[in-house]
DNA sequence: CCCGAGGTTGAAAATATCTTTCAGATGTGA
DNA sequence: TCACATCTGAAAGATATTTTCAACCTCGGG
C-alpha cells in the first residue's frame, strides 16, 4: 500500500475533528429514529451536550443510555466518553469562528438575489462537509489504483451519470483509458471484460441504485479494483467496493432536490481523484493536458473586442 | 482547608479557556510535590493527557488517582472529568492553528489531504465569486423567459455539455420541454425550428466556442429569446444573446484546468436559473418533482444493513 | 534522640458514570 | 394476520472517578 501522505490529517477511523455535523447528516439515514434524536441534539448543540453525562443526554433526548452509546459508536467513537471529548474540542473550535446567517431554506417567494446567495452558501457548505468527511486513505488508495489501471470503467445513471462523464473526460485528457457507461446493460456487458488491474467506479448518491451496483458487482467478481462514490457508505453498493469514497448529504428542501448538492459533492470527490491521478502520472499527464488545450484553441473563433 | 493563594489569577469556578499553562505556573508554588508532577504533565501535553483516564495519568506521573483529582480541583475544576474536557478543548484549539496554506496552488507533490483542502477551498472561492458577480436582473429576465418558454434548447460542448445536460434534466423534471444538444450540427438544425417565445441557452466558458455560438445565432435570428452563460461576457457569444449570465474565471494551474472551476461556476448559475424557474412555475413544478422522486424510489434496491 | 502536630500521600472503599445484555415493544414483509 | 427482524430501554455489569482514611513523611521542640 502507499504509505506516503496519509496520517497528516488523522482521518481514517479515529474520530473526526470538525466534520461532526456533516457526519451526522451522512449517517442520519442509516440511523434508527431514537438515534437520530441523539445525533440531532449532538449536532445542534455540541457545547451543551459536552456538558452532559450519558444519562443526562439520554434524558434530554428522551431516549435511553443504551441508545446514546449506540449513537456514539455509529459516529465512529469507541463510546460515549470519547464522543464527549470530541464535542468539547468542537465547542472550543466553534467559539472562535462565527457563521453567517444565510442558512434558511429556499422559499417559493424568495427574491432572486436571495436564491443566489442561499444556493451559493449551501454549495459552499456542501464542499466543506465533503472535504471534511472524505477519507484520505481511501482516496489515496483509489488514486493509486486508478493511476496504474489498464482501463477504467465508470458507472452512473441520472444525475450521477454526468459526474461520471466528467471524470471520464478528464481522465481521457491525461491519457488514461476511461469510459463512462450510461446504458446499464452495456455497462454490465463491458464489466465482464474487466480483470485484475482494471478499475471500476460506481457513482450513486443513494448507494442503492441497482443499475449501478450490478456492473460494479460483476467487475468486483472479475477481480477488478472497485471504487464506490456514494453518500451512503453503508448502502448495498459498498458490498462490492474495495474503496468507498463518501460524499456529503446536505439537507434538501422542496425546491432544492438532494441531487443538486450531491452533484456538487460528487464532483469535488471526482476532481480530487483526478488531481491525485494527474499527480501520480505527471510525466505523461502534463504533456497530454497541454496538447489537449492546444487542440481546443483552434475550435474557438477569435474574440471580437 | 487553607484558602489563601488561589483566586489570584482570572476566574474562580468556571474553567480556564486557554490560560491553563499560565495557571499552572501561578499555582505551582502552592502545590505539593506530587501535584506539581501532575500539573506539569498536564501543561506539557494537554492533548496527550486528555486521552488518559485518572488512573492513566496517575501512572504516567507516578502518583495516585487521589492526587490527580486534587490537582484538578486546585486548577479550578470540579473534578478530573471536567479538567479532561477542558484539555480536549485546548487540544482542538492548538490543532486549528496549523492550516496547510490552502490558498497556494496545487503542486505535484502535495499530499492528498492538501489536494482535497485546496480544491475545496478553490471551489468555494469560485462559488463566492460567481454569486457576487452574477447580475440578478439578467438572471431574473432569463428566468422569466424560461418559465414561459414553449421549448428550451441548450447548447454546450465539452465540459459545458455536461452542464447543459444537467440543466435539461432538471427542467424536464419540472415539466418543461428542454433539450440539451450535444451535436453541433443537430443543434443548428434544431435551432431553425425555434421562434419567438422559445428560449435558447448557450453555455461556453471562453465565450467564443463556434459550435455553440452558431446555433445560438440561428435561434437569435429566428426570434427566440437567447441566453448566454459565459465567463467572457465581452466574447462573441454575447452578440447573439438577449441576456448574458456571467460565470467567474478562477485562476487555473497546470494541474487544475480552468474547466474545473468554470464548471462549478456554470453549475451554480444553472442551478439558480432552475430554482428561479421552479419558483415561477411552482404550481406545476412541485407535483412534478414529487412524482419524479416517487418514480425513482422504485429503482433502488432495499438497503441491506 | 524521641515525640507528635500538621500536612502529604496512596490504597481501597464508595460513588458516579459508562457499557452490555436481554427481553419486551415495534415494525415490516409475505 | 403471522412470522421475522429490528429497535428500544431497564437493569445488570464493568469502568472510571471521587472520597475516605490510615500510613507516612517532615520538622520543630522536648
Amino acid at each position: 500500500m502507499t504509505s506516503d501522505v496519509k496520517e497528516i490529517f488523522s482521518s481514517d477511523s479515529p474520530p473526526a475533528p470538525a466534520a461532526l455535523a456533516a457526519k451526522v447528516r451522512t449517517l442520519a439515514p442509516s440511523m434508527t429514529r431514537s438515534m437520530q434524536l441523539v445525533a440531532e441534539a449532538v449536532a445542534g448543540d455540541p457545547a451543551g451536550c459536552a456538558a452532559l453525562t450519558v444519562t443526562g443526554l439520554a434524558e434530554r433526548t428522551g431516549t435511553s443510555e443504551a441508545t446514546v452509546v449506540r449513537t456514539a459508536r455509529l459516529l465512529g467513537y469507541p463510546g460515549y466518553r470519547d464522543l464527549r471529548l470530541a464535542l468539547a474540542g468542537l465547542a472550543a473550535h466553534q467559539e472562535s469562528g462565527r457563521a453567517p446567517a444565510v442558512t434558511a431554506d429556499i422559499a417559493v417567494d424568495d427574491p432572486i438575489a436571495d436564491v443566489v446567495a442561499k444556493l451559493a452558501y449551501d454549495e459552499q457548505q456542501t464542499l466543506a462537509d465533503t472535504a471534511a468527511g472524505l477519507d484520505t486513505v481511501q482516496l489515496g488508495a483509489a488514486v493509486a489504483a486508478a493511476s496504474t489501471a489498464r482501463r477504467i470503467d465508470i458507472y452512473g445513471v441520472g444525475a450521477s451519470s454526468l459526474v461520471g462523464q466528467d471524470l471520464a473526460q478528464k481522465l481521457l485528457r491525461i491519457g488514461l483509458i476511461a469510459h463512462a457507461h450510461m446504458d446499464p446493460h452495456l455497462a454490465v456487458t463491458n464489466a465482464v471484460q474487466l480483470r485484475s488491474g482494471d478499475v471500476a467506479i460506481a457513482i450513486t448518491h443513494s448507494g442503492s441504485t441497482g443499475d449501478v451496483i450490478e456492473p460494479l458487482r460483476v467487475a468486483f467478481d472479475r477481480g477488478a479494483t472497485t471504487i464506490a462514490i456514494t453518500g451512503r457508505p453503508d448502502g448495498p453498493v459498498s458490498q462490492y467496493a474495495d474503496h468507498v469514497l463518501t460524499t456529503s448529504t446536505a439537507r434538501e428542501s422542496e425546491l432544492r432536490p438532494a441531487a443538486m448538492s450531491s452533484r456538487t459533492s460528487q464532483l469535488l470527490v471526482v476532481d480530487c481523484l483526478f488531481i491525485g491521478v494527474a499527480q501520480r502520472t505527471y510525466e505523461t499527464a502534463a504533456p497530454a493536458l497541454a496538447a489537449s488545450y492546444e487542440a481546443l484553441a483552434h475550435r474557438h473563433t477569435p474574440r471580437t473586442r
